[in-house]
DNA sequence: CCTAAATTTCGATATTTATCAAATTTACAA
DNA sequence: TTGTAAATTTGATAAATATCGAAATTTAGG
């Protein structure tokens, strides 16, 4: 993975709130596996203190960095994690030993 | 961790050229393993594409999210890689599972 | 076809920040 | 002490960006 790719990730998760969003999302990505229900944003833009628009451009960021996906569902959009991504940045950070 | 804290981790490494010199401190942390000498700014300056007043200044953005530590060394600066941080900010981010 | 709800786009603004050149400080050596 | 190399500080500037309100778009369901 390149410098550039990289940064990319880091910056996405850069400024508080649009972290805020990505962890809201992995929180009800882990709930999935038991549930089996689906991270819808509307939820998620009721419990965050930013307008819509800006968690839709905040959204868009995430998935430019191949954070997360997201997928229509009739009116709604849900959002998921993509686990590789988030894996790939730690593998760079991480110092190689334990 | 509170995400305010880790945002400023995220942060700190999401500028290209800021990245490149956290890693390049990184690989010299590494070899100092083997041969036991430091990674002297004044050896990355030469090598990166920006001048050393914006390296100074990264530099003290890294130490402030807690990423490395610096230290002078008569004339010059010495940085180390502080490996802790970077295992904190990846578990927050690794999905529990492996 | 009409309306309501969810999301996106647009335009604007205020803040942040990456960078540099010039001046200053610090440490050492001649 | 004088000179020199390394690093920092100090403005100053140009670029990026987070945010919002308003308007436009999409979709579901009558």
């Amino acid at each position: 993975m390149d410098t550039v790719r990289l940064a990319k990730i880091m910056k996405a998760l850069s400024h508080p709130n649009r972290l805020e969003l990505y962890l809201e999302i992995m929180k009800n990505h882990e709930a999935n596996y038991e549930s089996g229900c689906d991270c819808f944003i509307s939820d998620i833009i009721g419990s965050m203190k930013i307008g819509a628009p800006t968690v839709s451009h905040h959204l868009k960021e995430l998935a430019n960095a191949d954070l997360i996906t997201t997928e229509r569902q009739g009116k709604f959009l849900v959002a998921s994690i993509n686990e590789e991504t988030a894996k790939e940045a730690c593998t760079v950070l991480s110092l190689g030993k334990k």
